[in-house]
DNA sequence: GTCTATAGCGAGATAGAC
DNA sequence: GTCTATCTCGCTATAGAC
């Protein structure tokens, strides 16, 4: 197997890995496992483990840029396209229910670690943010408005992440899905 | 010292420690290091970290219970009550920009870590909602709708704390509140 | 590029003196 | 009840054979 493929596992396998068990719980050997290598291997892809969170992030960077630029691309109209946000907590639900939102998750865990990479993994949150703030600046709200209004819907999403990771409550998750499109549709 | 003396204060580092830190990243050492005693000493009181993870949780039944029961003596109403719920995002922001929320944190961490004492730690969420929920019931709401809408006000003030944890942006959190309340202000 | 072997460290936990 | 000394384990990281 080429060099760049066995990368490229490992940064997929630790991804998944750091989102169900975390960053620091997550060992060598566990992401090793995973892939089917053995731990020495690692250091010829990654001088270390934070090399491996940087690509793990950048990976996240890159999926979620390429998610939102596709519905971007399908043309339908800006609040067609936030709803397709808020329907994120119905299609992951099973796995926020388990795991807890990858981005909020991460965040939380790397503040509390006072982590080198804390702000390169707020950027995937920021990512969100700043495109939501796009959206509603095509429904016609001022700059400032789009981005409070941006903000308030990450801090619903965020919140239902984390509640639903308590609880494992399906039909919590869906009433609350439901009371944000309501909101949406009475905001014009 | 007394033994039961220095086992509170082993709790009561603890506490602030796993808030600060996380469960997981806090070693023996660390809390030996604040309380000012030997590493071998905290096997006199606890038989193992997990033993002080259930006392730590303990701890913060305890005093939030004492926190929700001192509010309801007060004699203010349950709309007020409720507020000072809210307000709590308030009084405690800097620590919640720097730590995020202690108690969807743990949960958060304790999920990941698929760990024994994740549904202990679960029940402080669940005396905030129950708590809160008592509060509706008081205004008037039917017990299904009182529960409903003390979930909804737990989701928005988890997401505050996640959000704020990762942006940092103190004027962002007073906006959140002042919509809270005037969410509450308009429910009946 | 992948492996085995191992160094070096810090973790949780134990034993036993005082 | 508190201490020092130590055990064992698993972790990150390194060295070097193939």
């Amino acid at each position: 197997m080429s060099g760049t493929a066995t990368r490229g596992q490992i940064v997929e396998a630790a991804d998944e890995l750091f989102y169900r068990q975390g960053f620091e719980p997550t060992s060598f050997a566990d992401i090793a496992g995973a892939v089917g290598i053995s731990r020495g291997n690692f250091y010829h892809h990654f001088k270390s483990k934070d090399e491996i969170l940087d690509a793990v992030i950048d990976r996240r960077l890159q999926t979620t840029r390429a998610m939102l630029d596709r519905w971007e691309a399908e043309g339908r109209d800006p609040a067609a396209r936030i709803r397709g946000f808020v329907g994120l907590l119905l299609v992951n639900r099973a796995k926020i229910m388990r795991h807890g939102c990858p981005v909020g998750t991460l965040c939380n865990e790397l503040a509390k670690l006072d982590h080198r990479a804390r702000r390169h993994a707020n950027r995937i949150l920021a990512l969100f943010r700043d495109w939501l703030a796009g959206q509603f600046a095509q429904l016609g709200h001022a700059p400032d408005e789009a981005e409070a209004l941006a903000l308030h819907l990450l801090v619903r999403a965020q919140g239902v992440a984390t509640v639903a990771n308590a609880f494992r409550d399906k039909a919590f998750v869906a009433r609350e899905v439901g009371q944000m499109e309501a909101w949406l549709a009475g905001l014009r």
